[in-house]
DNA sequence: CATCGAACCAACC
DNA sequence: GGTTGGTTCGATG
């Protein structure tokens, strides 16, 4: 059972915009210089990464969400609407995100937002 | 490391 | 009922 939205007494089956509140603060909770991946969302959601990838895409806030802070499982920038993922590796390496050929550093993704700096500089 | 195919969840046609 | 999305992961070359 994906999930179960109560309202009132009344129960239905989860809608996109029941995620997208999560998504977007789960995105908006992230601090510049790090990113997140839509697989890490999707997981804490329970719901797949293409959904969540589909959220930030229909995003009507892109102001206060930085959907651009959010990339692939390995560090790909994957697609970003509005520019290109050309844009979204700009604003990235603005933010203080270190890319290499094309891919995020491992040591700024966050694998948990919900725990930011789990292991701190490391190791 | 690059490419291919299969899985996921909900919306859309 | 079938296809598509800002994906992911495992297997192969």
């Amino acid at each position: 059972m994906p999930l179960i939205v109560l309202e009132e007494g009344t129960v239905r089956r989860a809608k996109l915009e029941d995620y997208e509140e999560a998504v977007y603060t789960l995105a908006s909770i992230v601090p510049p210089g790090k990113v997140t991946t839509y697989g890490v969302i999707a997981k804490l959601l329970g719901v797949s990464p293409r959904l969540v990838g589909k959220i930030l895409a229909a995003n009507e806030n892109p102001i206060i969400i930085p959907c651009h802070r959010v990339v692939g499982s390995r560090g790909d920038l994957k697609g970003y609407t509005g520019g290109g993922a050309r844009v979204k590796r700009r604003l990235l390496e603005l933010e203080g995100v270190k890319i290499l050929g094309g891919k995020i550093a491992r040591n700024h993704i966050l694998e948990d937002p919900l725990q930011p700096a789990a292991r701190g500089a490391g190791r």
